[in-house]
RNA sequence: GCACGGUUGUCAGAGCGGCUAUGAGCGGGGUUGCAGACCCUGAAACGGGAGUUCAAAUCUCUCACCGUGCUCCA
């Protein structure tokens, strides 16, 4: 069955096909290296790794490259705003940058370029463009003229072009000034004072921002390639630039044959923006949250569709993937021997229940696939594994033989491994699903009172004096405790 | 104004022509002194109107409402 994927500029689902085959080229939108990425940015990336995953994993060979944006007025104004250094403040955002993702589970693209190393082949894309009558040299830089292939406005976003709001006011930026038509974008900004510059045929000065990305990408792919994504915000005016200079450069219509977008993160039903106070860094929400119930939470979305995070989406992402941890445990704990035996053959009609329950994994396993061939529709490969993880642990918790017990377990975390592990990137390491978890220092400091009250509990409730024994529990409860009784005996844990 | 997307039970949110998911919440049951956790089980929805069809949440038209973009943005 073939990989279906939505194409904004054809806005519909459309079956996958590549270029070469077997190969896939991808290029990602990457980030404006200015501030700590937030969770917009984790969504994003999220988003495409997860693609990414998953063509790896149906066999394709997958090239990714994701750039860094090291260079623009952002950057600028923030350097100026600290010590003036731009390319200490961009150094520092991509360590951070690499730290934050690594912590998600995100797998690294094969290559992260920078802008600032492409500026020679930005520059003989730009001079092409002039030479071919797509753009002209001003004042103040140099710009694409929309004029010149008016066919390819609005491609993306069904803009049309007499429609757009006439008038660049309001612009921060001060270049833009001599542009025949407002809807011009710059290819090449003049230089002004105080700012990084590189040398040019129209004087010093530095990239415009759209640029960036056809040259890096041609540089990777040449002048086709199979799929661009980027944030939903991007496809105007970004990638829409993009489709200019990149066609008007190449001849080739179209240079990408596969645009993707992912949907955006709001908080609390509001748009997150740095004017409404609502920004949380990746950094920040990791300091209160553990990275992979945050993965968690966001995979559990289509990536087109927008996220409101809020605290119940994330108890709800921490009960589900905490019983999908567990599952993961109880069978890397139910493996006590190497597998030799022969599973039974799945079968739903049968009598015995391990054969049932091995046939309805199998439907689950099938399920997953289709929901991820689907558009990458991760919330429903979610529900496949957590529907697959009610199965395993009913089989755990009935009464199989050992040999039985071992070989579903063996089964039970291939499953597990195939899907939520190599898939949605969910799964910790086996050493680390099996280590024992650290002591909270706070813990054994109160370890002891708390023992001793336990054991205080423990008599009361053999003696039935439940008001006691409640009233311990209250009184443990003031100390931040929490009781769970088991059938072995009271445990207890800081809430 | 233009463009794109959306409107599904209490909530979140899949479904893309013939049973409807999943999770939370709620009801019943089990386990439990109780609570929690866990397990089993139940009820409950397709924005309004029209059309196509043997059959519509699903396709078409229309109305209403909501979101986003059109400016640097993942």
């Amino acid at each position: 069955m073939p990989i279906r994927m939505h194409d904004t500029l054809r806005r519909k689902k459309v079956d996958f096909s590549t270029i070469e085959a077997g190969k896939v080229s991808m290029y990602v939108c990457g980030v404006t290296v200015y501030d700590r990425c937030h969770l917009g940015h984790a969504r994003c990336y999220l988003s495409f790794d997860l693609i990414h995953r998953w063509l790896e994993q149906s066999g394709f060979d997958v090239h990714y490259v994701q750039n860094f944006t090291d260079i623009d007025d952002k950057i600028i104004h923030r350097a100026n705003e600290l010590d003036g250094d731009w390319k200490k403040l961009v150094d520092e955002n991509i360590e951070t940058y690499y730290e934050d993702m690594d912590a998600l589970n995100i797998l690294r693209a094969d290559d992260y370029p920078r802008c600032t190393d492409y500026v020679d082949d930005m520059i003989r894309i730009t001079a092409d463009l002039i030479e071919k009558g797509n753009a002209y040299v001003a004042d103040d830089g140099v710009y694409f003229s929309i004029e010149s292939a008016p066919e390819k406005y609005g491609m993306l976003t069904g803009q049309i072009l007499e429609n757009v709001r006439s008038g660049a006011g309001g612009r921060v930026d001060d270049t833009g000034k001599s542009k025949r038509d407002h809807k011009d974008f710059a290819l090449w900004k003049a230089a002004k004072p105080g700012e990084p510059t590189w040398d040019s045929p129209w004087g010093a000065g530095r990239p415009g921002w759209h640029i960036e990305c056809t040259a890096m990408s041609m540089d990777y792919f040449g002048a086709q390639f199979d799929i661009h994504g980027g944030g939903h915000d991007l496809r105007f005016p970004h990638h829409e630039a993009e489709i200019f200079q990149g066609e008007c450069h190449t001849g080739c219509s179209p240079v990408v044959h596969h645009w993707l977008h992912n949907g955006f993160v709001n908080l609390d039903g509001e748009k997150m923006s740095k004017s409404l106070g609502n920004f949380w860094t990746i950094n920040e929400i990791l300091k209160k949250v553990d990275a992979m119930v945050l993965r968690f939470a966001l995979i559990n979305a289509h990536y087109r569709s927008p996220i409101d995070m809020n605290d119940a989406l994330l108890n709800d992402a921490e009960r589900n993937y905490n019983r999908v941890l567990e599952c993961y445990v109880t069978s890397l704990k139910g493996c006590l021997a190497e597998n030799n035996v022969p599973l039974p053959v799945a079968d739903f009609a049968s009598t015995n229940p391990l054969s049932k329950s091995l046939a309805l994994l199998e439907k689950m396993g099938e399920g997953f696939a289709k929901a991820m061939d689907d558009d990458f529709n991760s919330r429903e490969a979610v529900a496949k594994v957590l529907g697959a993880v009610r199965e395993i642990m009913k089989m755990h918790n009935s009464d199989m033989d050992a040999v039985d017990s071992n070989a579903f377990s063996h089964y039970a975390i291939d499953w597990l491994e195939e899907t939520a592990g190599a898939v949605l990137g969910v799964l910790p390491t086996r050493e680390m699903a099996l280590a024992e978890p650290e002591e909270d220092p706070r813990k054994l400091e109160i370890a002891d009172e708390v023992d001793a009250l336990l054991l205080a509990r423990t008599q009361a409730r053999s003696d039935k004096d439940w008001a006691k024994a409640d009233e311990i529990r209250d009184a443990l409860h003031q100390m931040g405790v929490v009781v769970t009784d088991t059938a072995e005996g009271p445990t207890w844990d800081l809430a």
